[in-house]
DNA sequence: TCAATTATTCAACGTTCGTAGAAATAAGTT
DNA sequence: AACTTATTTCTACGAACGTTGAATAATTGA
């Protein structure tokens, strides 16, 4: 208990780098995990960052989760952080060619681009994820809202992927809107992020105020209703903007 | 260093409440700090919480901050947990009451009320502290936002202060579009929320995303358009949703 | 089959965490 | 003055933290 063993100095293993699965001598299949434990540790970890963010959850807990050692977190993501950025970077990717695909889409398909269909094709592969894209998704989500309203929060590595669409977006907004200022559409942007946000969130905050009357992953319910309200804001105050000296 | 001096047994100091400085014995002020070790301690946890959240600061960190030792956060606050909840409620009655006033204010003074007007009520003393709040205030509501859009946040005491001017909120434009659905407005509500939580937030990110165009803390820009942007996005969503069948 | 490589576990390190008891200091009361 | 109470510091506990080295199990290529 109090005194142990003779250890031997310390000696890393060799690779320092973050361990992804090579092709050889990887097994193929666990025994009776249908997922790999690579997976399954990120699942954990998504699952428990979303709701406590980084510094609420413990590799210890993740672990627990997962079912496997702690240690193993170190093997594959060489360290919490690098677990963390492993989580985001996981899905960035695919919802961000999602969303560009469905701007292009949009922008290709139709003679009289409007405000409320630039938005719409911006925020509905989205949607749909939330909807339909299972628990992993939902709660991905929700991290990257955590995320999004984090001011510590150095994150380069995720600006790679989100900003190109939001650039587009800018972009099919001014064309629109070929009165706006430059300026504007990025403000527009910045609230167009905070309701999203906050819906993903899903913070029940509007179940409580509400009584029971909204419920906050009622992806029907929010879907009209963003698309007309921001679709309105963007518009309005683009407008508004346009005729005042400033 | 390694052997330490015989401990007697542990035993409590009898108070185990909130140390809440009292009128007898009370030192009035400090040999050359102009304010309490107290607020001194609350304003540190508050410029350090409202950045990096409950779980990634330590009581070591804020100790530090404020330059007291360690132990003062207990003895004021008992734990690190009522340290954070005092933050939260210090200016929690302050703003609110600021708000309620605003708000009724406006309701007695104006003969036809607006949408723009309500939400300019509800917004504008926010807007005001940050602006010319000092540091504190603009602190305090980086963290209100960090709270209000995370979900692991159970804080039931802050709905008492912050719920009443909410519905207050919703109770005005209910005046003002009569034949909106009450689950509407609350939704607006929601998207409203998240518009001014990240504008508060202040991550910085709109400063990267427009190349410098826009600045995150840029009150005299934000206020305009948020009241453009919210009070258009408010009126379009009540009408069109009124309009369906739903 | 056997050596090489990968995956996983085990046990523990060194550090930092939040917190507590006791002592010391300061202020107020009488 | 002495006494009481409030404030502050010192020291350190026990637990939990992220991480590591070495050992073991599984898988693969030859």
């Amino acid at each position: 208990m109090t005194t142990s063993p003779p250890r031997t100095t310390r000696r890393a293993t060799p690779a320092k780098e973050a361990r992804v699965p090579a092709a050889r001598g990887r097994p193929r299949r666990q025994l009776d995990d249908s997922a790999d434990r690579r997976d399954l540790i990120l699942d954990a970890a998504e699952s428990l960052f979303c709701v406590h963010g980084f510094h609420g959850v413990t590799v210890r807990q993740v672990a627990t989760e997962a079912g496997v050692d702690p240690a193993l977190l170190n093997y594959y993501f060489t360290s919490k952080r690098g677990l963390f950025d492993a989580v985001l970077l996981r899905r960035a990717e695919v919802v961000n060619t999602q969303r560009a695909r469905s701007m292009d889409r949009y922008e290709s398909s139709t003679a009289e681009m409007t405000v409320e269909g630039c938005l719409q094709a911006f925020f509905e592969p989205v949607l749909t994820l939330w909807e339909s894209g299972g628990d992993g998704w939902r709660n991905y989500l929700r991290l990257i809202a955590l995320v999004n309203s984090t001011p510590s929060w150095g994150g380069q590595a995720m600006t790679q992927y989100f900003d190109p669409v939001i650039h587009k977006l800018i972009g099919l907004l001014r064309e629109v809107l070929p009165e706006a200022h430059a300026e504007d559409l990025f403000w527009c942007y910045h609230f167009v992020s905070g309701a999203l946000s906050l819906s993903f969130a899903d913070t029940g905050r509007i179940d409580n105020l509400s009584g029971g009357l909204c419920r906050s992953n009622d992806v029907a319910a929010v879907r009209k209703r963003l698309a007309y309200f921001l679709a309105a804001g963007t518009t309005q105050l683009c407008q508004r903007m346009a005729k005042t000296r400033d």
